[in-house]
DNA sequence: AACTTCTTTGAGACTCAATCTCAATAAGGA
DNA sequence: TCCTTATTGAGATTGAGTCTCAAAGAAGTT
């Protein structure tokens, strides 16, 4: 068994949730690219392949993932939520094309620090984040 | 004519608009608070005082306002989006308790300098950001 | 003021991402 | 294998936001 399958058992047993091949086919699209995809996109590659599944079970085995820390939502601001696995990846930003969609990801430590200080000053404990920014790349100017 | 107003007529003329007792309402009502309210908020806050407009007029108000920089629309990750005026209001983000929630503002030049030089680093221009920590404030911790 | 043109308004239909329903199915422990 | 309980899926529903289009109204012109 894959260490990436090992890793869904182990969530799912940690929230008392069956193993099924639905959420096992939701759990392989997700880690199988690193881009940046929709619901329906993930939805859809899936079917491709000849597994069977509904968009409801998607939504759902996201959501799980999203809790355990798995994947990543991101919020592109039209449009629906785009999602990435966070398998292998250390913690970045991301800066949009608002012309072309182009997504690059950033990540910059002083930020984050200057972040905590934030949370810290105003008596908050932080849980998470979002940091996006908007604007043309360079194709599109 | 008071102040606003008169910024009021001059983004209408500006975009080719006609000056309008609804588009007036929706003005008043927005500077009228300094807090982070939603759309429904804003049109049954309106029709409260006995101005007749309806909520496809205040959605349209609000993205002529939008898009000349007098309003910041503020996406809180559930539920609607939140709209605040930018009259005598220097740029901020937001920290949102996730629990209450509870928005604070903050704002720290060196976030922002930082935030221009990914843009830089990455050949984008910038247009606008979304910085938001999420967490609990010290009263539901 | 009256006329004319063209924008704006509003009630309600519509969109669409996301969630919910609930009967049928399947996981997994005994 | 049986039994209990979670899961699935087709389609209904939700809800924020947008669109439609006939009627109302702004503002320029005479």
């Amino acid at each position: 068994m894959s260490k990436g399958l090992k890793r869904l058992k182990k969530i799912l047993h940690n929230e008392g949730l069956r193993f099924t091949s639905q959420r096992e086919a939701v759990w392989n699209e997700i880690i199988s690219s690193d881009d940046h995809r929709e619901a329906d996109e993930i939805y859809m590659a899936i079917r491709q392949k000849g597994v069977s599944v509904s968009r409801a079970t998607v939504y759902r085995t996201i959501d799980v993932l999203l809790k355990n820390n798995f994947v990543r939502k991101l919020d592109v601001g039209v449009g629906p939520s785009k999602f990435e696995h966070k398998i292998d990846s250390h913690h970045h930003d991301h800066i949009i094309c608002i012309h072309c969609g182009r997504i690059e990801e950033f990540m910059v430590d002083q930020i984050e620090n200057l972040q905590d200080k934030v949370a810290e000053e105003y008596g908050f404990k932080l849980v998470r984040h979002i940091h996006q920014l908007f604007g043309l790349c360079e194709n599109c100017q």
